[in-house]
DNA sequence: GGGTGTGAAACCTTTCACAGCT
DNA sequence: AGCTGTGAAAGGTTTCACACCC
């Protein structure tokens, strides 16, 4: 089942407990964020059984099962590798700074940003990830280093115990078993994009 | 047809044109890129007969088909909603100001921005928006807004005459016809390898 | 009545395996 | 001989529709 679907469910919850509601059904959580309903309800039950039949559920309780099941009821450590413009703006991103992540190192090559405080992170060698990810049992890690780094750069990070890698480098990396990867290659997603863009455009 | 797939494809082709190589088999390129062969053969069939029996793909050839299928022939112009460190930080992408992609317009609402130069390009206000879209005639548009006026944001892109949005804000927009949408969230991409991290870890 | 949970149906994607071309 | 292009098979996901429970 597609994981991310749970948590884009918890992020409506939240919404939803911000606005103070209490109580909906697959119908409406549907209507109001623009999902599927009979998708909503296979995947919680997928899960156990979180609904009240004839009544909805309950906002609390299904966020809270939600957290659990995402696993966000612990603390992430969070390490990224490449302090460059996307690393350093990820860093900061609200969200990663927040509730179930940490980030607990950056880390760059370049010795002109190695010891700087770049938004509000020390950057440090890559000669300390091992000994980092080890004393903080960081899992995580984001890797934002040009492409021709990239393969290296998992490897070192999967080296150092790492077991999910969040990969921005426009580059097929090899991926090892016991270290997750998962690929955003905003290149990619603007080409298809704009092929849209294009077809839209003459359609209109 | 996962249009993303032939981005990808020809993100692997452009490696090789740098490596030199002037031909490849399907099979070469899966393995070289950790890819499936009868996909890449049934994903460029879908085009055409790029490929020659017994031989392979010429690779200077099949990128230029790809390149063409893509739509990265022509220029696009792109405007980016959202100064903050996101935005900045993509405005600056490398690929994203260089080939077929060309920003055209840094948006923000914070008057302690606008009229500052953000990255290389000057911050405007909103209400500059449509005048840009219109004399520059940008398609594409990014979005790296706070989630509470992400709709809102959509929607003026929209308006103004954009027909496809890349959008980063945490935020469940309703896309319109005619302005096609892709979220990525960040925070929805990391809760799923922190799910992945922690059974990982179980299984070690 | 109303809404969940769920088998079955419809749909889409990926892999297999081989005919056919070079 | 070798590799593409492609129908057929397998596998997975989404939607439908309704039994069942509150």
């Amino acid at each position: 089942m597609t994981l991310n679907r749970l948590s884009v469910y918890l992020r409506c919850l939240r919404r939803l407990q911000v606005e103070g509601v209490s109580r909906i059904s697959s119908n409406e959580l549907a209507q109001r964020f623009h999902l599927s309903s009979s998708q909503i309800r296979k995947d919680l039950a997928a899960f156990g059984e979180f609904g009240i039949r004839g009544v909805g559920y309950e906002v609390n309780a299904l966020a809270n099962h939600l957290r659990t099941l995402l696993g966000l009821d612990r603390t992430h450590r969070v390490v990224v590798l490449g302090a460059g413009n996307l690393g350093t703006a990820l860093s900061q991103f609200p969200g990663l700074q927040q509730e179930a992540f940490r980030i607990v190192g950056l880390f760059d090559i370049s010795p002109d940003k190695i010891g700087k405080t770049i938004g509000g992170y020390l950057v440090r060698p890559l000669d300390q990830l091992h000994q980092v990810v080890v004393e903080t049992e960081a899992r995580l890690g984001i890797l934002t280093v040009p492409a021709q780094v990239a393969q290296e750069s998992y490897d070192l990070l999967a080296d150092a115990g790492i077991t999910a890698v969040l990969n921005f480098a426009p580059a097929q990396i090899k991926p090892r078993r016991g270290t997750s990867l998962r690929s955003v290659d905003i290149r990619v997603i603007l080409e298809e994009l704009a092929h849209h863009a294009v077809s839209q455009s003459l359609e209109g």
